[in-house]
DNA sequence: ATAGTAACTATGATAATCATAGTGACAAGG
DNA sequence: CCTTGTCACTATGATTATCATAGTTACTAT
């Protein structure tokens, strides 16, 4: 491919995001951030990335501020990656495909009767299902908000590949 | 590249909506969809991108059942594109990647005051901002519901598309 | 001194992308 | 009836991003 289309200077805001977003990598990655996974090799196994690609994305990251490098050890080197505040502001649109895909795009029983990843509210306790509002309590659903329970299948998928 | 990574069989559900909406002319495509844009030609004038791959795109769009594709003219024939009940509740996603882009994507002042893209709630009238709940009566927002009003930087931009 | 771990960088084959041009089916105007 | 125009695409070739694999750097641990 030629230079990939650059949409950095349109005006429409789904097309800003879109640079950004519409990378198949940058998600991955920011879901693994958003999972609590900081560490560059972790976050290479769990994505089934290459190094180079994930790399080449946090250094995008960085330089969008979505994502900033933390130096946990000096001796010997060793980082870590945080999302920003901005960062943590695409946890709407990660929780909207998470709730679209639960929604559309798995088979009858394919997670074993339930949905993929089970969400309750730490606030009060209820399983907000494919929701953005909470239906127990009525509070809108932010980061952190929320404790996430796998499927087995999930679960099952994870171990794998961080063994 | 080899063969891009399949995520269509990954357990976790981010990772199955990022195989559709990790590649920018899906979210391209699919805006101008939510904007009522239905015709191929006009599709391609307005995202920039080659008759190639809007073509291709849409094959992959209907197949996952997203997008149909509707003849409104025999002859000679003439298709348009709509977005099916499981496109349509994408827009929770595409909303929140315009409410991210307006809170953190543009420079001060580079809109001219407010916001790319004005929303109202058609229920109530109220500017929505950037949230998902209408800040005026409450309600949860949903494909249908709002009111849009481009800025002039935004409405300059798309003519000059269309021309 | 050897093995191990974390965080990367380098290389080469392959495939997706963009720019440009072209096709098929028809309608309207002169 | 012949040229021009419109819409919805398909075809071609150069360029570049991506993946798989291997290698590097800087240490610690045994």
């Amino acid at each position: 491919m030629p230079k990939r289309a650059d949409l950095s200077d349109t005006f429409c805001p789904v097309g800003r995001s879109a640079e950004l977003l519409g990378d198949r990598a940058v998600l991955l990655i920011l879901r693994d951030l958003f999972f609590g996974r900081r560490r560059f090799e972790e976050i290479v196994a769990n994505t089934g990335l290459g190094p180079q690609i994930v790399s080449a994305r946090f250094k995008l990251l960085i330089e969008q501020v979505v994502v900033e490098r933390h130096a946990y050890r000096e001796r010997p080197p060793r980082y870590e990656y945080r999302l920003t505040a901005k960062g943590r502001d695409l946890f709407d649109v990660l929780y909207a495909m998470r709730n679209w895909a639960e929604r559309w795009a798995y088979e009858e029983g394919e997670t074993g009767g339930g949905p993929a990843m089970r969400y309750t509210h730490r606030a009060c306790g209820a399983d907000v299902g494919t929701s953005t509002v909470c239906p127990g309590c009525g509070e809108p659903l932010r980061y952190g908000d929320l404790k996430g329970e796998p499927s087995p299948a999930l679960k099952a998928e994870q171990a794998a590949k961080s063994g």
